[in-house]
RNA sequence: GUGACUGUAGCUCAGCUGGUAGAGCCCCGGACUGUGACUCCGGUUGUCGUGGGUUCGAGCCCCAUCAGUCACCCCA
């Protein structure tokens, strides 16, 4: 019978990646409980309306990307391709939105059905953090900095640049979305199938086609920067002059145009030269128009979401993971000769109880000397017991050694009543 | 969704113009040594990604399919 295999995209992280995973995970927990976020969490599945809403109907990953579904009950259901929109369903539907502040964070797999690449999977992780109920640009500064807080404890702050751009308002860009709807009615003639649907569709996105005739077709188009609203110019403007006060770098630029619908105002991604063509390891920016646009009361809103799998190739191939991340296995307890069977798992007990901080492997399955001792040094424990006895079951005649492993052979006899206190020497 | 390249042992790979599948590492046992060494001896492992086709004969050629990698696109 053939073997089964993990769908296409999706990754199983195995015991020498998932290592690196948690203190990634570990760091991003503590710079979002430094700030006062507060975990939320909310389900895989959501209404496949509630995406088309948030993200937009006519953006590739609604268009082309989601795993839908109907299910049993004939509803049809999608697996999240990104966390705001549940985020904000989950917020709005228990109350935690109206007339309130609120920080929070969450983490968990996403799902979009694209071709796999580097950094680019169809089950995915991200990190998200989104804020409520604040005008900015003081939050929107405030989200900034905790990710920079976080590149700075992962020692990749200097592999990653802040990208920055104001989109203007939802009511600019629908201002400037006439506008050129308009201009493309006048070149219709000169304009691909692609981008006459998208003309009336979603106009802004004509602007990225590839197409050297559309390209063409477009000189002369009007520019968004000429319909932003002042209120949006100022925010984006106070926030640049907060930045550069608190010391974070960035680079404007103009072209940065999110994927998603709901954004507006300031958009940012953090990108990196390290990852090859996937490039963006964090993006984000307000979204005020999505809570209402969802059905809720209006509230301003920002947020980000980091690309947790992009984040791990860059720690590995920097070499960022410190050495005593990787090392889940502190002491390994052997036993030779007649010791009696139960002692290394006492053993092992009793350091385990004196040091709950340490990883400690008893080893099982008998074997010689040379066996169990190889198994110690390829388990990357840092010290060895050896426990070693020549009389069945005679605890006392156990003769007890700490061996120090890795490049050091120093070792000690102690007696079995002492170790636990002894080994406190070598740790 | 498009394109390019790639699929041979647990891992890294070799395998000539088509002629009965190999190496190294790892692992296991043993000798030696008696604190993972070295050396030596011995041992396990493959439907050559899968399915068709061409051929007397296919790991090698052809088609399809699945998967991986990278890029386009898009994004985290």
């Amino acid at each position: 019978m053939a073997k089964l295999q993990a769908i296409r995209g999706m990754n199983d992280i195995l015991p020498g990646q998932s290592l690196t995973w948690q203190y990634l995970e570990s760091c991003f927990h503590r710079v979002v409980q430094r700030y006062g976020y507060q975990e939320i969490r909310f389900p895989v599945l959501e209404q496949t309306q509630l995406f088309k809403r948030s993200i937009g109907e006519v953006t590739d990953i609604v268009e082309k990307e989601m795993y839908s579904f109907d299910d049993r009950n004939g509803d049809n259901l999608s697996m999240r391709p990104e966390g705001t929109a549940g985020c904000v369903r989950a917020a709005d539907q228990h109350g935690l939105l109206y007339n309130q502040q609120q920080r929070l964070w969450y983490a968990g797999p996403m799902f979009r059905h694209e071709r796999p690449q580097k950094g680019r999977y169809r089950q995915f992780h991200q990190f998200g953090v989104e804020a409520f109920g604040m005008a900015g640009p003081d939050i929107d500064v405030e989200l900034l900095q905790l990710a920079a807080q976080l590149w700075q404890e992962l020692d990749i702050a200097e592999f990653l640049t802040l990208e920055i751009n104001n989109i203007g308002s939802a009511a600019d860009r629908k201002a400037y979305g006439a506008e050129l709807t308009a201009f493309l009615e006048s070149r219709k003639e000169n304009l691909d199938e692609d981008a006459s649907k998208r003309m009336y569709s979603n106009p802004m996105r004509v602007l990225d086609s590839k197409n050297p005739q559309v390209q063409e077709a477009l000189e002369g188009a009007p520019e968004l920067a000429a319909f932003v609203s002042q209120e949006s110019i100022e925010h984006y403007a106070m926030l640049r002059a907060m930045l550069t006060e608190l010391g974070i770098a960035f680079r404007e630029n103009a072209r940065l145009v999110r994927g998603l619908d709901y954004y507006n105002n300031c958009v940012y991604e953090w990108t990196t030269d390290t990852l090859g063509a996937q490039g963006a390891v964090c993006g984000g920016g307000r979204y005020d128009g999505l809570v209402a646009q969802l059905g809720g009361k209006p509230t301003l809103a920002a947020g980000f979401a980091i690309g947790v799998e992009r984040l791990v190739l860059m720690l590995d191939s920097l070499e960022k993971v410190p050495a005593e991340a990787l090392h889940p296995v502190d002491i390994y307890v052997l036993s030779v000769g007649k010791v009696a069977p139960s002692l290394g798992l006492q053993v092992a007990a009793e350091l385990r109880q004196k040091y709950p901080q340490l990883g400690i492997v008893s080893h099982c399955g008998g074997g010689k000397y040379n066996s169990q001792i190889k198994k110690a040094f390829n388990s990357g424990a840092s010290l060895a017991v050896v426990l070693e006895a020549g009389q069945d079951g005679d605890n006392a005649a156990v003769d007890v050694k700490i061996r120090r492993l890795g490049d050091s052979d120093e070792s000690r006899d102690v007696a079995l009543t002492d170790l636990t206190t002894q080994i406190a020497e070598f740790l």
